[in-house]
DNA sequence: GCGACAG
DNA sequence: ATCTTGTCGC
């Protein structure tokens, strides 16, 4: 498919998500990542539990490499290989924490939103570098007159993380449950676990 | 045409 | 993201 129609595409699905919280109480956060090897993809889930930020479940999945990376459109190298570690979790999750960003995207369709439609669940968005938009004095991105994310900062690190809901979830309640799952580093446990976990996974592969 | 550009 | 040693700092 040609770039365009992919950019059509993300702007419809970006017309289907939500920002208000469309759930209960919270139990279960799984973190989702991906790593690379050769021609295959990694892609991995950890399920955090939120009281006690430990992790009780993990799966991965090894799919074929089969599109791209390019600025914009990296849900469709990535989201595929996402979404089927994820479904293979036993857990019932609440709510998805993903490597990438959400609304805060050139069109409003990030990873973590593409994700999020296409499961009907959840998502938020933790991207490690700037992508799009303007930084307030704030502290929140803006895209014209709309917040589309927050930088986060940890205690000691300079650099901030970029924090955008990607579907069924407020920026308020998005930056609240990444706080909540902040440790010792710069990236909250569910991402940081998963990333942890799916380079480990790749290591088993040499 | 110019600049920006997640992982 | 990935290829990579030593090295600065808590």
């Amino acid at each position: 498919m040609k770039v365009r129609e992919l950019y059509r595409e993300q702007e419809r699905l970006a017309r289907k998500a939500v920002f208000y919280d469309a759930f209960g109480k919270l139990k279960y956060v799984a973190g989702i990542d991906c790593s690379y090897y050769e021609d295959l993809i990694i892609g991995g889930a950890v399920v955090i539990d939120l009281n006690t930020l430990e992790p009780i479940e993990k799966a991965h999945v090894l799919l074929k490499l089969d599109f791209p990376y390019i600025p914009g459109l990296l849900a469709y190298r990535e989201a595929n290989a996402m979404i089927s570690a994820f479904k293979k979790l036993d857990t019932v999750v609440d709510v998805l924490m993903i490597d990438g960003f959400g609304t805060n995207h050139p069109r409003r369709c990030g990873i973590a939103t593409q994700i999020g439609v296409r499961l009907e669940m959840p998502s938020i968005g933790v991207g490690k570098s700037f992508l799009c938009g303007d930084i307030g004095d704030d502290g929140y991105v803006y895209q014209g007159a709309e917040r589309t994310g927050k930088l986060i900062y940890s205690p000691r690190s300079k650099k901030p993380i970029y924090v955008s809901p990607g579907h069924r979830i407020s920026l308020e309640t998005s930056v609240e449950l990444v706080k909540k799952c902040m440790k010792s580093g710069r990236i909250p446990e569910p991402t940081r676990l998963a990333h942890e976990y799916v380079t480990g996974v790749k290591n088993t592969l040499r």
